[in-house]
DNA sequence: CCATTACTGCAAACGGTTTGCATTAAAGAA
DNA sequence: TTCTTTAATGCAAACCGTTTGCAGTAATGG
């Protein structure tokens, strides 16, 4: 948890452009403050203190997402899964997942920027980005009978 | 188009294991052999001769890919797209994917084995697997006003 | 405090994928 | 070849994450 882009920048960055800070993208930003990992909008909707509607956060994230204070990942099983972004030292990042029991490492460096610029200019392509993921078994779920399904009581 | 696992492999590797070769399954494969790049479900489905039903597909895809016949991919729109296995050099690769008009460059090589191993002993992680693919504006696509939306006649 | 209009909740719709079940057709045996 | 077994198929319904239309609610600027 480094800076906080929190109220104040949440209130910043929403205000230009005639959207407005309601109750509810107030305590998803909060909630999302609280937790170190990537969280799925269900999960962001259960940990809410006042429940707001799934339908509400499914656009909040989006519009969230656009301003630039979360970031999207994709664990590659069909749902999206968001960080308030300065959360770590860089927004963009990458993770290293357990396929076992859910455990997630946060990849704070990213180190395919070069080669990412070496295969836009190769092949023409502008504007590039990446999207990368590991996938893994973590120490505890490599000897079986260990703890497996592990679940944060976040559900994070 | 490099070695063609085709039919003889297909059924060498669905044989042992009580598995069957069916007209559908040979289909699929037939279908995904004459393409170079991912396709969907849907659009196999519209690809073949005499049509099966797409729930035969999704089914036949899973056992594909189980068998290594076939490599999943996901390009972080929601829809699994598949790639017969053999089609290029290496089975493990990545796409870059133009952002507008759907085009996608195959990427043969992969740089970051190396990588991996290293963040897979620093966290202690076992059977480290990664999914990379990269976005970006082709160079059609970068002058406005130019054809966007371009799409494959065969809809790969 | 008011007026404007973005945002919310609700319910219905959507798109990709999965599943239950009765029927069809591979594979091996006879 | 024909028979038997049982995996695979087609069909329709279910699922699940996500999106959308609409009427009511509440944040913002005046």
């Amino acid at each position: 948890m480094k800076k906080q882009p929190s109220a104040d920048e949440l209130t910043d960055r929403l205000r230009d452009g005639e959207r407005r800070v309601t109750g509810q993208r107030r305590a998803i930003v909060d909630v999302l403050s609280r937790h170190p990992h990537p969280m799925t909008s269900k999960q962001i909707h259960a940990a809410l203190t006042d429940a707001c509607d799934l339908a509400t956060i499914y656009r909040s994230m989006k519009l969230l997402e656009g301003k630039g204070l979360v970031e999207r990942f994709d664990f590659g099983d069909g749902v999206a899964r968001f960080e308030l972004a300065g959360h770590h030292s860089t927004d963009h990042h990458h993770h290293l997942i357990c396929r076992q029991c859910d455990d997630v490492v946060e990849i704070e460096e990213c180190f395919i920027e070069e080669l990412q610029q070496k295969l836009a200019k190769q092949h023409g392509y502008a504007e590039v980005t990446h999207k990368l993921e590991f996938f893994g078994l973590c120490p505890n779920c490599q000897t079986p009978g260990t703890t497996r399904r592990k679940k944060r009581s976040c559900g994070c």
